[in-house]
DNA sequence: ATAAAATTTTAGTCTTGTCTAAAAAATAAT
DNA sequence: ATTATTTTTTAGACAAGACTAAAATTTTAT
């Protein structure tokens, strides 16, 4: 059993896990957890010891395999909230990031295998990112940044890289949701904005925002 | 802002409370809370200052207003998650209660606005305990123990004054449930034991029983 | 290749919430 | 009314998880 702040680290490593190959260094676990770099050393000690992680003095960590699997069962169970959250209790996907964190913590493996039964067993969460199985494994689908897309290409939009409230806000504001069809009509040389189809319209987008929405084309 | 382990104490002194209009012993409350008195005393402080209690040197301790309202949130927050695991999740009566502990702990008010109204607004949990509203107020149903009640005398399942698992269960497979009728047709003056009627049949039930179902009556 | 800079670890401290053992106060018993 | 018992509080210790400051190690730059 782990206490919430072991939980915390683990998902963190977890995350950073996903972006890089190599060992996961103190210091960027420390960022990601807002908190000092000595303190992750410690927490590094206890968790090898638990034997979630590989831990070899100055040369960063690795999650074992039942370390991934403890993390993702916790990222499970984020996930599931904030499908709960959005679909049942009205939050909007902007809102739910912080009760998420808190109930991801709960202890229970009967609650959280109904509550996914009651949601009827979702794939995603509200912000696109794939929910993992009660094993730890999560498919991910194929999908690229709308960055990325040149004109004439077109897909479907799934997914956020930011999700943070004032992105998704936005997002909302600009009528922009997941499973939306997306056309790349034009792209701008001089700052890389792009002008989309979406809904029947065109719109004018900015780099720094197509750089953040993930679109699955065919 | 309260701490997890602040939230248990404030519950278990306000439960306390319910029962006796003294001040609420130091041993008492350690017994309830399963942890030694030189740990009450320590907590005690850390509340008295926070003003959710009075508290005078061996005088036993009572919440201030702030206190109450603080404490019946918690339990509202507690029995609205109970509602939730038995009406949703197929939990049984007899499985929420450490679920429920943990869910109690859980801070967002949006959050228990919204259970509660996808709820529909529930006066009262699986075990009949009333749900106290968003102001700590909660009204008590007019009810009496099933072992109070004399032959002849009739009423409605409405209660249980002990809600550990095993009690429940039993109730389970004598088929005694919240919301039937029950009348008394007899009792046995040698060890206080009821025959009563319930689904038009015929059952006997023990003293200990029969003190711990909380019956309506006009 | 060595100095400078950055990263990581160690050592020691702090807070929260708990504990044991002993002292103080209140209550009960003779 | 004094003694005995019970209850409560104090004092000191400990574990978890965080911090600061300093030392150790690795990486980068000249």
């Amino acid at each position: 059993m782990f206490t919430h702040s072991e939980e915390n680290y683990l998902k963190a490593i977890y995350h950073l896990g996903q972006l890089s190959n190599e060992g996961i260094s103190t210091n960027a676990i420390a960022k990601r957890l807002d908190t000092k770099a000595s303190s992750v050393t410690d927490m590094i000690k206890k968790l090898s010891a638990k034997k979630v992680l590989e831990y070899k003095k100055y040369q960063g960590v690795n999650l074992t395999d039942l370390g991934k699997k403890t993390a993702a069962n916790i990222i499970r169970k984020h996930r599931l909230w904030e499908v709960f959250l959005v679909e049942k209790l009205k939050f909007s996907w902007d809102e739910v990031h912080d009760v998420a964190e808190q109930l991801e913590h709960i202890k229970s493996s009967k609650l959280i295998d109904e509550l996914d039964a009651f949601l009827e067993f979702p794939k995603r969460d509200p912000h696109g990112d794939p929910i993992p199985d009660k094993e730890g494994n999560l498919h991910q689908i194929k999908k690229r940044l709308l960055s990325s897309m040149q004109p004439g290409e077109a897909g479907i939009c799934v997914g956020v890289k930011d999700s943070s409230a004032a992105f998704l806000q936005f997002l909302d504001k600009q009528k922009i949701a997941l499973g939306k069809s997306v056309e790349v009509l034009s792209k701008e040389v001089f700052d890389d904005s792009l002008t989309i189809k979406i809904d029947e319209k065109e719109l004018s987008i900015s780099n720094k925002i197509a750089n953040n929405l993930y679109i699955q084309t065919k």
